[in-house]
RNA sequence: GCUGCUAUAGCUCAGCGGUAGAGCACCUCCUUGGUAAGGAGGAGGUCCUGGGUUCAAGUCCCAGUAGCAGCUCCA
């Protein structure tokens, strides 16, 4: 007997393949359009049999999940196709990603963007040829030595991990002559895949790990029609316009050079939003209790031995030779000074430059220094990743009793920022790593402190079991972007170990020493990679309160331009942000010109305009506005461009 | 840091062994034009840096630097 979705039953002769039974069954469409499918919830092929009572579920090409199989196939065929045209190529592993695939192979010369072409037609042709896959099992033993006997290593140590997990057999999969391990399911054979489109080839390490061999990558997407696969790579063309590394230095933001590598420079558009940014949050704060410190950014080497960072950290520090350093000494040696990476160790220095009463606690430090942290070149990448930049960064000491409460504080700021931005957030738990110190009734204490503040704040959150820090659980956020895109900003930390490092105190109420418990916080996260978040958020179009310029004045002709520049500097002089068009354009070419730079308002004076004392705006959009009185439109404008927090 | 790719005018790119090109931007002049490009003229390049091959090198080879796609890393 099998049971569909529908809760509807039907009688199955034991021994009939899904397949069939779909057929006879339901309707041949549905066995046409079937790609897999689901047994009693396991996804399983559609030859597979049915021998018992089961829920079955067809999951057709309609379906999302079946892409994802269908993109496995690929890398199956794919990898074929490769060891055809590449005598001496051994195969690795090749699993469906997002929006695609991957297989990573081990050959002595790299493939080229020639050799992805061909792989790609050669994949395209082996589609069309429409071989089915066919599943069988067999022992491990059986494996171990066809994969020997084959050559192939990488798939050799892969079967024996298995085996050492105490797998009796091993399932593979073959198509043509070509066969792979795999747990399946597959679709029913090749030419169901669709169109497959080769992407980049990059090295891998084997098994993600730097000491291992370098692989060679390829990647590559597959999808049912090609009308899909035009659709997404449409997509990435957009999302490739929209990337701040593009509009950064397109709309005067930011730049990078050569000379400082990861190290941004800010154009002045970039620096009045980032001012902007940077102003909302200390206002917000400011607000909220938090008192703000500036700490130097050069420190001798044994704040970094007290906080732990010249042991565990030192290879991402900027270190700094002390001239007058004995120049006999080893380099190190020399370099008594560095640049600071993170401001936490600093903060400590001033929480101990008096004696501290539990009434002062919570207390809060908040700081924008520069920071620089030396990361490895080939990590570097935009804003995203940058060797100099500032975080809206505090440290909170507080008393353990605190800790819930400040989280849903801090829960309610990010609540604010990221409102105001449209940008949805999300959790991540992370709880107590293998590695760690502090006995587990303090692990206990304090998972349950965050874990109860998430629940309070009844916020949407994953787990990360084990992925804390050594010294304490953490929440991490994730922010959803306009295109849907996570990034990670924050992350909420609780830590044990700095207040023992540092010999951090209190005097609490019974008159005796007590040691605190530190929060480290961040909303924006990095200034840096949340502009990069934001510009790519709205395309480079900022709200009006976040824009550069907010609005330029254009003149139909330069009879206008003296009330045109009265406007300018009415509005200049309530403190937004207006320029004024000088050039000798017709309007169409001055409308365009303020269009591509994102301007939300294009002001146009003419002979109208003048004699009624009066603007005609334009919104950034293309929605023309009436022509207004000055009064109405800077009040109303005014209003718009106030920061909302 | 590792693998691969890339580096030509401010930007986007073409050229590919024989004394440097286009579009946009820029400058000058003309044009005074009502909602996404008015016209004409002009200026601008140690073709990333350093070596090598060659009679001859943006053009081929090697190294360095930076960027890009990934991998590792990411408090």
């Amino acid at each position: 007997m099998v049971t569909l979705p529908d809760g509807s039953q039907k009688q199955a002769a034991a021994g009939t393949s899904i397949f069939d039974f779909v057929k006879a069954s339901i309707g041949p469409g549905l066995a046409k359009a079937a790609f897999f499918a689901k047994l009693d919830g396991e996804p399983v092929d559609l030859t597979r049999t049915i021998d018992r009572d089961s829920k079955l579920e067809i999951v057709t090409t309609k379906n999302e999940e079946a892409l994802e199989v269908a993109r496995h196939d690929a890398a199956h065929v794919m990898a074929s196709v490769v060891q055809k045209l590449y005598p001496g190529t051994q195969v690795t592993i090749g699993p469906s990603i997002e929006d695609g695939f991957y297989y990573d192979f081990a050959r002595e010369t790299p493939f080229t963007p020639e050799d992805l072409e061909k792989i790609e037609a050669a994949t395209n042709a082996a589609i069309a040829e429409d071989m089915p896959f066919e599943r069988s099992e067999v022992s491990m033993d059986d494996a171990i030595a066809m994969f020997e006997g084959m050559g192939e290593t990488y798939k050799v140590e892969i079967v024996k991990d298995i085996a050492a997990r105490g797998a009796k057999t091993l399932t593979l999969y073959r198509h043509g002559d070509w066969v792979d391990f795999c747990l399946g399911p597959h679709g029913p054979s090749t030419g169901r895949i669709g169109i497959v489109k080769l992407l980049s080839v990059a090295g891998a390490y084997w098994r993600g790990d730097s000491n291992n061999a370098m692989l060679q990558r390829i990647y590559g997407t597959a999808f049912f029609d090609k009308k899909a696969l035009e659709a997404h790579l449409h997509k990435l063309e957009e999302v490739k316009k929209r990337d701040h590394r593009r509009l950064g230095p397109a709309l005067g933001l930011f730049a990078f050079h050569e000379f400082a590598p990861g190290a941004p420079f800010w154009l002045p558009n970039g620096v009045t939003v980032y001012n902007v940014l940077e102003d909302a949050m200390r206002r917000l704060v400011n607000k909220n209790g938090y008192l703000e410190v500036k700490t130097p950014l050069l420190f001798n080497k044994r704040l970094w031995e007290t906080s732990g960072h010249w042991g565990k950290y030192r290879e991402n520090m900027f270190l700094v030779v002390d001239s007058e350093s004995d120049e006999k000494l080893s380099l190190e040696d020399r370099c008594s000074f560095s640049l600071k990476p993170m401001n936490c160790p600093s903060h400590h220095l001033i929480y101990r430059m008096q004696k501290r009463s539990y009434r002062e606690l919570p207390l809060r430090y908040y700081t924008t220094d520069a920071l620089h942290r030396n990361e490895a070149s080939g990590s570097l990448g935009g804003l995203t990743r940058v060797r100099q930049f500032e975080q809206d960064d505090s440290h909170i000491y507080l008393m353990e009793s605190q800790v819930t409460a400040e989280v849903l504080r801090i829960f309610e700021l990010m609540k604010i920022a990221y409102g105001a931005f449209g940008l949805e957030f999300e959790a991540t738990f992370s709880t107590r790593p293998e590695q760690r110190i502090g006995d587990d009734a303090m692990w206990d204490r304090a998972e349950g402190l965050l874990k109860q503040a998430l629940d309070e704040m009844g916020l949407k959150y994953g787990l990360n079991p084990g992925d804390g820090a050594f010294y304490g659980p953490k929440i991490d956020m994730l922010v959803t972007d306009s295109l849907g895109r996570k990034w990670q900003t924050c992350t909420i930390q609780l830590d044990y170990a700095a207040p023992e490092r540092f010999d951090l105190t209190y005097q609490g109420e019974d008159n005796t020493l007590h040691r605190p418990v530190v929060i480290h916080r961040a909303i924006y996260g990095s200034f840096e990679r949340f502009m990069a978040i934001l510009t790519e958020h709205y395309a480079g179009a900022f709200p009006t309160w976040l824009a550069p310029v907010q609005a330029r004045v254009l003149c139909v002709s330069d009879r206008f331009n003296e009330w045109g520049h009265t406007v300018a500097q009415q509005l200049q002089g309530m403190g937004l942000r207006v320029e004024f068009d000088e050039s000798s354009e017709k309007l169409g070419a001055k409308i365009r010109q303020a269009q591509l730079d994102k301007i939300p308002y294009a002001l146009v004076i003419g002979d109208k305009e003048v004699q009624a004392k009066g603007v005609t705006p334009r919104r950034r959009g293309g929605e023309d506005l009436s022509l207004m009185p000055l009064e109405q439109f800077a009040a109303q404008f005014a209003a718009e461009a106030k920061p909302p927090f």
